[in-house]
DNA sequence: AAGCACTATTCATACGTTTTAATAAACTGA
DNA sequence: TCAGTTTATTAAAACGTATGAATAGTGCTT
């Protein structure tokens, strides 16, 4: 390997004034061009590349930062990982990936091997369950800028980017009631889950708005569960319930796109064609919606747009914690955006 | 931060002592226990880590992996970084996770950082194109042991885990014959990509010993792209074109998942059910296939385990490396499997 | 009693950077 | 001409760890 002092010795100057010169330090000012094109030409001879070990003892800094996922699997993660990486890339940081796997242990372990790598900064996606107060005290004192994505926590620690749930359900509603329907059967979401019932009161804020009654016989829960596929299971099989009460229905809000592609599959056994004889709307708008045919109606969240945003306000506090300003926590609650497909018709 | 200095001056002992204690090493067997049980407990009562940064400058030793992406969005990337992560994980590495976007530029970039932070071994699953040889010439000379997921790459300095392609091909028509289809139209890959030819060699394979024969007016292929969306749109128009033309078929072999989502909009849009009408079988397994709705019939990659033995691959050249053995490449095949859901049915 | 092996611990150094403070030369203006 | 500033360069220290070589004590053998 070649190190800064082959460099020095080839270009006949001393490691000092190389180091000066290839980062371009303040002193670097005082250096004439010979030199400097002296010192770039052994440097680029020799292929020297810094030693980023030994660079980040010095400087303290990793110019990393740690990405937390609760489950990879779930498909909601793709985009925003998307949205994150790209955003990260264009800082020149590199992200290192974890998998929580929904367990606790997992959580604890992953937090350790970040802070012990020095991580700048900290985006964890917290789509799902059990994010407990008390584990990120640790971070909280770390000082570490952290940014939760789709899991919001007050305080003025850690800043949290969340889309606005309340709308989104409004949306969702105001859609199918636009189209005529009025007997609506709803799958919430768990009500663990964070996100649950802000979508459900801008649901019966739209009910309100519409003048439409909901009829609590059509409205049933997801229970709390850890797998991302159980959304798809339940939805189905919720929605055979709701088929076997003989309810009847003519469109379906799905809590989100997973519950509603179950819910899909739980119409079908029972003869029931999307959307000749149902409509359904999900929520979210991962990559399958667009895929299955029909193609699922759905509340978008702009998943890139919120990795990025996310890493933003990373990237932000990072420049605060250099400079030695007060990181300040920014909650950001973005739009969501109604994407009609075909799985919704009118009646009219 | 607390030092191993600091360690060393609470417990009464030298840094050398702690430093041995701490790290278990070989010199540790001369250290009485009482002493070991001081330092350990000065350890904890201030809470000390070691200093990564100043480790990895020591030992040159980073205990970590790069993970490089063609495409993340390419949903067969999903279960594959599962699987990475959960192999790296129980071995104690972390994974630095790069997305190539399929440019060229963003690789060299990438491979550029990734050798930067001394990465001891690197997994590039390379699902798409342009794996140019010159470019992983840096790679060869680097000496850090590299897997190639999905794309092999005959020679001995790197590895690769690929899916036994042609024995796919074979079971996925085998099915199709198997239930009494005989008019069967064929959506291959692009040309450009390796799995294309063994798959279609697969299929030929199987026809030859079914006695079945194809009608090459009935077999299309996918136009180059990087885009993974690319294949469902495509797949959607092929099949178009495919019904325009009046040619019957009873049957569809696509060419990945996505072709076939492709095919399966194609066909509904020319009012034709799956399976119906029609029976689709795609190749992969990707989540969407599960979800939607009839759910597909397709040839498994085992992606997970695929992720999982690439990480095994690296971490015994890592292993290698360390005790200055010859690094082999290994070439693995795995073989798929069929799964057999609802988008076909039987003729008989 | 000398020689040796084992046990217990430490000193000093190296890993490769960056930066502070210092040195020295060259220029400025009065 | 001298004090003061600007320009050009460097020696030395520090970041926190791990380790080879060294020190010294203990017990055993001959």
């Amino acid at each position: 390997m070649v190190t800064i002092r082959d460099v020095a010795k080839e270009s006949g100057f001393s490691s000092t004034t190389v180091s000066i010169v290839l980062n371009d330090a303040p002193l670097a000012r005082y250096i004439p061009p010979v030199t400097k094109k002296r010192i770039e030409r052994a440097a680029e001879k020799l292929g020297y590349r810094p030693n980023q070990f030994a660079r980040s003892l010095r400087s303290k800094r990793s110019h990393t930062v740690g990405v937390m996922v609760f489950d990879m699997t779930d498909p909601y993660c793709t985009l925003v990982l998307r949205g994150i990486e790209n955003t990260l890339y264009q800082a020149s940081y590199l992200p290192i990936l974890t998998d929580v796997h929904n367990e606790r242990s997992r959580f604890e372990r992953y937090l350790e091997m970040l802070l012990d790598r020095r991580i700048e900064g900290l985006v964890v996606l917290a789509n799902w369950l059990f994010l407990d107060i008390n584990l990120l005290a640790d971070l909280e004192k770390s000082g570490i800028p952290t940014v939760l994505i789709a899991c919001e926590l007050k305080g003025d620690s850690m800043s949290s980017v969340i889309v606005d749930n309340e709308v989104g359900g409004y949306l969702a509603l105001e859609h199918l009631h636009s189209l005529g329907h009025r007997k609506i059967a709803f799958i919430r979401g768990p009500k663990t889950l964070a996100d649950s019932s802000p979508r459900w009161r801008g649901v019966r804020r739209c009910a309100k708005a519409c003048g439409l009654e909901l009829d609590s016989r059509l409205v049933v829960d997801l229970p709390e569960s850890r797998d991302p596929l159980s959304s798809f299971e339940m939805g189905q099989k919720l929605t055979a319930n709701l088929i076997r009460q003989k309810r009847q229905f003519t469109a379906l809000l799905a809590f989100d796109d997973m519950t509603a592609f179950g819910a899909i599959r739980g119409l079908a056994k029972a003869g029931l064609r999307v959307p000749e004889h149902c409509s359904v709307i999900g929520f979210d708008d991962v990559a399958a919606s667009a895929l299955c045919t029909p193609p699922l109606t759905t509340v978008r969240q702009p998943m890139e747009a919120m990795g990025a945003d996310a890493v933003g306000i990373v990237l932000e506090g990072i420049n605060c914690v250099l400079e030695k300003r007060e990181v300040t926590a920014h909650h950001r609650k973005v739009a969501p955006e109604l994407v009609v497909r075909e799985s919704t018709r009118s009646l009219l």
